[in-house]
DNA sequence: GCGACAG
DNA sequence: ATCTTGTCGC
């Protein structure tokens, strides 16, 4: 599902002489939280006018921004030569409103709806596992690039493996895995068995359903997400380093702390209990990030570079010993 | 008007 | 997440 391509389809509907907003773009997408985000793939439309972005204002009329040399300036000039009028730096959404998109699908409706079947496979028990690996991601431009390191049995990093693909949907809060996910299931696919260290929240969301649990569900494998900011719950501290993070007061994750400050969340993914999903934090913690994602986050930075450098080609593995 | 939402 | 140079301190 391209939720990119989808959006670029939806501005191209709105006929010359009329606007949308940000939000409603997003509710046509399926969820009015993802307005910001229909703002950052507008900001990096590869055919102005063609897509015509600069229709696209926020909710009280006022332009918004326009990537572009003049900036917010060209938006006004391309409008005002379409025959919208601009008073007080406004449009007159009542006047000139377009909001009858067409769509077959609305994508965030269905990552809810997939999200839902996830958590309800979600097990929260201890599973053995073979060793650890810690992903991590970054971005350049429209690709993702994805360090994906291995451990031995003995807790040593023993390998890091690169891959990069294109990305089809924007980053959106509480859908992070339908960005993330699709770009390192390849290269994780055969590590079925090991238990894996993610960048984000695994119960600790919403629908019960974060980045981490999703991994761990689709992979079939034991997960834990360790998360650097607090995406919802309410922290209950227990002791100088350590608060339990509720959600309608149940455990759903912890905040470790370190200097006074949290450090990390930790919450289970899937196939384990959350006193586990801490304790195997704690085991791998020397620094403020636990080792296996404080690694993978290290070397996504080479990656990117390897990226940049065409030594890393979108969808071919890499792989380095380390 | 303020608060708030992983990466 | 990204943009982006230096600076302070262990
Ligand atoms: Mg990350």
């Amino acid at each position: 599902m391209d939720v990119y391509a989808l959006i670029y389809d939806l501005v191209r509907q709105i006929p010359e002489g009329y606007v949308t907003t940000y939000g409603a773009i997003a509710k046509a997408l399926g969820d009015i939280r993802a307005s910001k985000a229909v703002g950052e793939v507008l900001a990096m439309n590869p055919t102005p006018i063609i897509v015509p972005c600069h229709r696209v204002v926020m909710s009280d009329g006022s332009l918004g921004g326009y990537t572009h040399p003049e900036g917010v300036r060209k938006k006004a000039e391309l409008l005002r030569r379409e025959g919208v009028e601009i008073i007080g730096g406004k449009v007159n959404l009542k006047k000139c409103f377009f909001n009858d998109f067409k769509l077959k699908i609305r994508p965030f409706e269905v990552f809810r709806d997939y999200q839902k079947r996830i958590s309800e496979k979600i097990r929260l028990e201890d599973y053995d596992f073979s060793a650890i690996v810690g992903v991590d991601l970054t971005y350049n431009g429209r690709y993702g690039i994805a360090a994906v390191v291995v451990f031995d049995e003995k807790g040593n990093p023993e390998y890091v493996r690169y891959y990069s693909k294109k990305t089809l949907v924007p980053y959106v809060p509480t859908y992070l895995a339908f960005r993330e996910y699709p770009i390192i299931e390849e290269v994780s696919r055969d590590l079925r068995g090991y238990l894996f260290f993610l960048d984000g929240h695994g119960i600790l969301h919403p629908r019960k359903c974060g980045y981490a649990s999703h991994v761990g569900v689709e992979l079939d494998t034991p997960s834990i997400g360790v998360a650097k900011s607090l995406l919802v719950g309410n922290i209950v501290i227990e002791s100088n380093n350590l608060a339990k993070v509720l959600i309608d007061d149940e455990v759903r994750g912890y905040a470790i702390y370190d200097k006074g400050r949290a450090s990390v969340y930790v919450s289970p993914g899937h196939k384990i209990t959350v006193g586990s999903a801490l304790r195997e934090t704690m085991k791998v913690k020397k620094y403020k990030i636990p080792e296996p994602t404080r690694l993978a986050h290290y070397y996504t930075k080479l990656g990117k570079e390897m990226f940049k450098n065409r030594k890393l080609l979108p969808e071919r593995l890499l792989e380095t010993p380390l």
